[in-house]
DNA sequence: ATGATAATGATATTGTATTATCAATAAGGA
DNA sequence: TCCTTATTGATAATACAATATCATTATCAT
């Protein structure tokens, strides 16, 4: 059975309090402020049992390594800051891109990333 | 300077002619056709080459490794099928994506990939 | 509180894509 | 054709994320 530890407590209370998708090591080093002495490997075992339990979700985005989010359960899609980074929920969708699929094909999903500044990058520079 | 060697020639016909972003064992393995003997290295490296130059472009896609294409200077999308795998150009494109940014997000490009089954792959099964 | 055992932390290991090495080969200017 | 040297192919080495190992610790049902 499965047994409710500090650690993989501190490591989903960081991916939920972020309100965004989280690297390995940006989970890490958040979990780490609540379990000093946290290490990777913790981190890794806690992200896949809470993927598998569906508390968390993975997040793939181009040329990049996986990112977790809390499960939203909710369509939506991303944006990635050029500058720093991180990475963004977006609560919108462009729909209706079954249609641009030339004919023949059939769409099932897809995925929408934008890329920019984000809000704290924008008033910064 | 810059050689014209067999090898490099067929690296870059593989993928002009496939039309379609490849892998890079998926262009040592077309390649090979033309140049019986073909190494692994010699692809990575006349695909640097060729990125180099500008004759071919890179093509992530979420949780895949890269492919190159050839360049082609014009907006596009792509397509994967989750059957074969393979990926395919589609060119359209939704625009007006830049208002799903929130407020103080500044958006600067974009990426759609669709997901389903290509062609081949629905009249096939 | 106690005991069985799941979980942890440190570290070694794996897996896999990509690059470096180097002797042999071949492109292309003289 | 000859010669310089970029390129090749085979293989070793690298980079790095992710997993396995294992002694120790901590959870939680009894």
């Amino acid at each position: 059975m499965e047994r409710q530890t500090r650690q993989r407590t501190a490591i989903l209370d960081a991916i939920v309090a972020a309100k965004r998708p989280l690297l390995p090591q940006e989970v890490l080093e958040s979990a780490a402020q609540q379990v000093p002495g946290l290490g990777m490997a913790t981190v890794y075992r806690g992200l896949k049992a809470l993927l598998e339990s569906g508390e968390l979700t993975l997040v793939n985005l181009p040329g990049q390594n996986p990112r977790y989010e809390a499960s939203d359960h909710q369509h939506h899609h991303h944006f990635q800051c050029t500058q720093c980074q991180q990475v963004f929920d977006i609560h919108a969708c462009p729909g209706n891109l079954a249609s641009m699929a030339p004919p023949g094909f059939r769409v099932e999903s897809h995925e929408v990333v934008l890329y920019g500044r984000c809000k704290a990058c924008c008033s910064r520079a």
